[in-house]
RNA sequence: CGCCGAACAGUGGACA
């Protein structure tokens, strides 16, 4: 059994769904009951193949031969509703999940934060991170990252510099990625200076900007018409060896 | 057979 599931497991990484329900089934030729982790790993394939027609019908099966899910199946499932834009019926199946009793974790939050956001539910978005703070989840490092990047492009950057700074409190440090999101966001809103001071406090601790980033500052500069600003932006960028594509 | 552990799920940047 555990063997099955190893071979699912990495058919599933290479993303070969037919591979994978083959040996989904021939679990039981081999009277092989699956278990709620083979179940959660041909789901994931089927759902990260958009077949969520099929992950649905598995799930029932799994329902019907009394293999209780468990959080995972229900992250598995309410990400492949989140991210086909079905987001109600993904909050839906986040409210069956909790009636049986089973209550979501920092990863179920943060699927349901994301696909708010992806489905420009601000209020929803922040009312529900609340609801995971007095549940006492605390926000992890990834569920920022999917807020703040969410927020920003909801264009709501005010909020996002507030969860910003909740989060620094609490010690934690954006990534370069989130960063560049952030300066993006503020130079479309054409808060160039807030912009240009964000990317200052990054060179100062020390994170190194990289061709992404660069770009989004030159580009944001020539929009402000700042174009000296944007020269001497590509001249560090060059002096720091990134290379311009 | 029971217990314990392990193995499954989340975010991600400009232009395109």
């Amino acid at each position: 059994s555990d063997a099955f599931l190893v071979l699912i497991l990495c058919y599933s990484k290479m993303g070969n769904v037919d591979m994978a329900v083959e040996t989904f089934g021939k679990m039981r030729e081999f009277n092989c009951e699956p278990d709620v982790y083979a179940y959660n790993a041909i789901l994931y394939v089927m759902v990260q193949k958009q077949l969520f027609l099929l992950a649905l019908g598995v799930y029932n099966q799994m329902l019907k031969f009394n293999c209780s899910p468990n959080l995972a199946t229900y992250s598995i499932l309410i990400d492949g509703l989140c991210k086909t834009g079905q987001i109600e019926d993904a909050l839906q199946l986040f409210d069956e999940m909790t009636e049986r009793g089973i209550s979501p974790n920092n990863i179920t939050y943060t699927i349901v934060l994301s696909g708010l956001c992806h489905a420009k539910r601000f209020y929803d978005a922040q009312s529900l991170l609340n609801k995971m703070s007095s549940n006492g989840c605390d926000p992890d490092t990834i569920t920022y990252n999917a807020v703040l990047a969410g927020f920003c492009k909801l264009d709501r950057i005010d909020e996002a510099l507030m969860l910003l700074s909740s989060f620094e409190g609490r010690g934690y440090a954006l990534e370069l990625n989130s960063y560049s999101c952030l300066i993006d966001c503020l130079f479309r809103a054409g808060r160039f200076d807030e912009a240009n001071k964000w990317f200052c406090k990054l060179i100062r601790d020390n994170i190194s900007p990289d061709l992404v980033l660069y770009t989004i500052m030159i580009r944001g500069f020539c929009q402000a018409k700042r174009v000296e600003d944007a020269l001497k932006l590509f001249r560090q960028m060059t002096d720091r060896g990134v290379i311009p594509d």
